[in-house]
DNA sequence: CAAATACGTTACTAAATAGTAACGTATTGG
DNA sequence: CCAATACGTTACTATTTAGTAACGTATTTG
């Protein structure tokens, strides 16, 4: 049973899809011409990552006559941030900071033992 | 060729690798204390994944005699913010505040058609 | 209506990933 | 030194994922 936020982990782990993400920053796109943005690719191949990224909740896909307009949802993308990625801040912080003090006292550690 | 931001995406995708960082997000720890954790999984199973996080460098691990010290490298994930989920920061506001608009115009396209 | 365009699907293959079981190595306490 | 402990590896299987080729559907345009 794979929880929404699993999905976008998984959806965001690819290179590929994370470009698609980021032309869509743009604003939104026909399905072909996404695909033409890929040319190493099949139709089918972006397509099937297109189908990744909807599952996952950071595409909407609108009909229009024989057009699929493609536009991105980074809400998904913030709920990462805030349940997950935020929650290093502080520990990358101490890091960047403190990495000085954190050598010198696993130094001490390591005597005293 | 696989960046080392990729690296870091595939190892934060899967659900046992976020929970051994949230784990070392209390201290560091054994490789043998790591196993413990998850009953589910056999050693091997969880070392392998200890092993994908340390290529990511997610992980620095330290000898101590026979024990290995495993310790959290929180970098990377601010790197994987800084570089790419920050730029979708101005997006995810749009649509935070402009919900109820795209809303109203929702519904306004779809009674025009 | 027929051709062109935009999109989608079925069926298949190749490769990467997750996982287990069983065996091997290094460190340390009695 | 030898038994226990902590860690690591080899060899294998099952599953998932990425990808292609080829075929099918729906919507316009002349």
């Amino acid at each position: 049973m794979p929880s929404s936020q699993d999905l976008v982990w998984k959806a965001l782990a690819d290179t590929t899809r994370r470009e698609i993400l980021d032309l869509l920053r743009d604003g939104p796109c026909t399905t072909t011409r996404l695909v033409e943005q890929f040319p190493g690719l099949s139709r089918f191949g972006v397509m099937k990552h297109i189908d990744v990224l909807r599952q996952a909740g950071l595409i909407n896909t609108r009909h229009e006559g024989r057009l699929r307009i493609n536009s991105l949802n980074a809400i998904p993308i913030r709920r990462i941030y805030e349940r997950w990625v935020s929650n290093y801040e502080e520990h990358w912080a101490k890091s960047l900071i403190g990495l000085k003090d954190a050598i010198e006292k696993d130094r001490s550690n390591r005597q005293n033992t």
